[in-house]
DNA sequence: CCTGTTTCGTTGCAAACACAACTAATTTAG
DNA sequence: CTAAATTAGTTGTGTTTGCAACGAAACAGG
C-alpha cells in the first residue's frame, strides 16, 4: 500500500478518520487508560467535562458527534466507576446534569500530559505553524456544525 | 457547549476523531451509500481499493488503521454483495489477493462525488490554502505510521 | 531436511456505536 | 387551559470494532 497516491484517500473525510483513529491507538498503547478500566470513548467525556461541568447527556453527544444512548451507557459506567455523577436538573427534570467527581477532576493531570506526548511525537517532523493551521481548520469545521 | 474553549478539545487527537465522524455522518446523510446496503466501514476500503487492486486483507486493515477481523468480516459481506472478490494467492498460500467486480468500479463514480460534495460544503468558508495545509499535515502524520 | 517462529486469514467474544421505540417532562397552538 | 408537538433520557437490536486464540502456510537456523 505506502505512498496511496492521492486522490480517494487524500479526501479529508478518510484523513481525518485514519489520523484519528491512528492517534487513539497511540494514545491508548502509552496511557494507564486500559488500567483503570477507561476506553478512548470515556476520555471523549471527560475532555467536554474538564472544559466545562454541568452539562446535560444531550450536550455531550452533540459536542462528541455520538448518539444520545451511546453517551448514556458510555456515563452509566462512568457514574459506577466514581468518576460523574449525573444530578436532576429542578429546573427542566427531563435534565440530568453531569459532573466530575473528586476522582473524575484529578484524572486530567494523569491522562493529558501522556496523551499530548502522544501528539507531540506523532507530530514532530510537522512545522508548528503548518499544525497550527490544520487545527485551526479542523476546529472551523467542528464549529460550524457545532451550534 | 458551543466555543468549546481551547484546551483539550483542540488536541488534534480528539478534532480528527470529531471531525472524522462529522463528515462520515455528512456522507451517509447524502449517499445511497445505506440504500445500497453498505456503510462508511465499506468505503473506506473501497477508496483503498479505487487506488491500487489486487492487495492483501493485511495491507487494507493496515491502510485503513483496523484490526484484521475487522476488514476481514467487511471484505466477506463486499464479496456476498458482489462487489470484491478475494482471490487465493498462488505463490503465497497465506494471502488472499483483493480485487474490484465490475461493480465495485462503478460505485466509485456513483459515490465518490456526493461524497466529495459533503467535503466541499463542510469546508466553504475555509480558505483553499489552509485547507491544503492541513491535508498535507495530516497525510504526514498518516504516512509516518504506515510503512 | 525438520523444528521453532512468524505471518495471514478466520472466528469467538465483549465493548462501542447508530437507529428506533418508548416514557416522562416541557413547550407550543388553538 | 387543554391537546399536540417537541425534547431528554433510557433501553432493545443489529452492526462495527479491537483483542485474543486458533489453524495453515512460509520461513529460520540448526
Amino acid at each position: 500500500m505506502g505512498k496511496t497516491a492521492d486522490f480517494p484517500v487524500n479526501s479529508l473525510v478518510f484523513l481525518t478518520n485514519r489520523v484519528g483513529r491512528l492517534l487513539v491507538n497511540e494514545i491508548r498503547k502509552r496511557t494507564e487508560l486500559d488500567d483503570m478500566g477507561l476506553s478512548a470513548q470515556h476520555m471523549g467525556i471527560l475532555v467536554d467535562l474538564w472544559v466545562k461541568e454541568g452539562v446535560r447527556q444531550q450536550d455531550l453527544a452533540i459536542s462528541n458527534i455520538k448518539d444520545k444512548g451511546t453517551i448514556a451507557r458510555a456515563l452509566q459506567s462512568l457514574e459506577v466507576a466514581n468518576i460523574v455523577v449525573r444530578v436532576p436538573d429542578q429546573e427542566d427534570k427531563r435534565n440530568k446534569l453531569i459532573y466530575l467527581t473528586h476522582r473524575g477532576r484529578t484524572l486530567r493531570d494523569q491522562l493529558m500530559p501522556e496523551a499530548q506526548r502522544a501528539v507531540i511525537e506523532a507530530t514532530s517532523e510537522v512545522p508548528e505553524e503548518d499544525l497550527a493551521t490544520c487545527k485551526r481548520v479542523l476546529n472551523q469545521i467542528y464549529e460550524k456544525f457545532i451550534p
